[in-house]
DNA sequence: CCTCAAGACCGGCTGC
DNA sequence: TGCAGCCGGTCTTGA
């Protein structure tokens, strides 16, 4: 399940090698296009794969950038500027090798689903066992809305009062805290995890409501959430069931979890308790957490 | 216009 | 062994 720190993980580890390289191919799955036949949206956004696939070839990668959980391939042609938008959803993964079998994990290979090569043959593999990452070809931010609207990256130095503001807001008032820490539009990449974690660190029950919690609170809890995921992208991300970094490697972070995943509160020992939050299992101690 | 709920997109995994 | 049901990030659609 990869989140911000693990997504940054991977942007960092393809700039140097993919940054500059220009596609001379790009091939899709037959499960996509089969997907697509069958009027569904699967990976690929807004267009049948084969028109997507042939609207990369010539593309520079100019520049990889990591905006939220979504990774931007900023491309150019003929002076023209493009932006691949991609998004690892649950399960996607990028594989860069010189031919698919390098990709060892068979649950990872036999879901290569966007296979880009390069003029120097090298390929980029966006491999997804469930399918609900997105690859989406635009030219401007502006030609997907949702992205406007996203909240600023978390470590601006506007990313705090923004998220005052916004969680100020009454459409918010009575909702969870934990489901307007992973709402995009007030903080980016907050996920599951890491919010569940800010939460235990700062000692607040998840299904508190919003607007019970004060403006001090709520801004030490940013600055919770901003230390978990700056000490997730040092450790490499969390490795919890299928995400991989380029290279294939794990983080380590979920070593570090102290809830997320955990059946005994690591303060108190009492059992934790499980909830769904917004549609979302989550899980906290209720003894520690108020 | 806004808000909210439900639907869509999926296959690995768990548990009966 | 078989298979139904669960899970979940985000956008889209419908009420």
């Amino acid at each position: 399940m990869p989140e911000l720190p693990e997504v940054e993980g991977v942007v960092r580890a393809l700039r140097p090698v993919v940054e500059g390289k220009t596609i001379e191919k790009v091939i899709t799955s037959s499960t996509i296009q089969t997907s697509y036949e069958n009027g569904k949206e699967s990976i690929v956004k807004k267009s049948s794969p084969q028109t997507f696939a042939k609207a990369l070839v010539g593309m520079q990668i100019t520049e990889i950038e990591r905006r939220a959980k979504y990774i931007f391939f900023h491309l150019m042609r003929e002076g023209n500027r493009y932006l691949f938008v991609n998004h690892l959803g649950m399960t996607g993964a990028w594989f860069t090798v010189n031919t698919l079998a390098e990709i060892t994990e068979d649950k990872f290979r036999r879901h290569a689903h966007v296979i880009i090569q390069f003029t120097d043959k090298q390929l980029l593999v966006y491999a997804d066992i469930r399918r609900f990452g997105e690859c989406r070809l635009i030219e401007k931010i502006s030609d997907h809305p949702p992205l406007l609207k996203m909240a600023p990256e978390p470590f601006v130095k506007e990313a705090e009062d923004f998220f005052i503001e916004q969680s100020e807001k009454t459409k918010y008032a009575n909702k969870a805290i934990k489901e307007v820490i992973m709402d995009g539009q007030v903080i980016s990449g907050c996920g599951n995890i890491y919010a569940t974690e800010a939460l235990f660190t700062m000692k607040i029950n998840p299904l508190r409501k919003t607007s019970q919690i004060s403006e001090s609170s709520k801004r030490l809890l940013f600055h919770a959430i901003v230390n978990i995921l700056q000490e997730s992208i040092d450790f490499g991300g969390s490795s919890i069931s299928d995400y991989r970094n380029i290279n294939g490697e794990a983080g380590t972070m979920q070593n570090r979890l102290k809830m997320y995943g955990r059946k005994q509160c690591p303060i108190c020992q009492s059992e934790t308790t499980q909830v769904s939050i917004g549609g979302r299992t989550s899980t906290y101690c209720d003894n520690c957490q108020q």
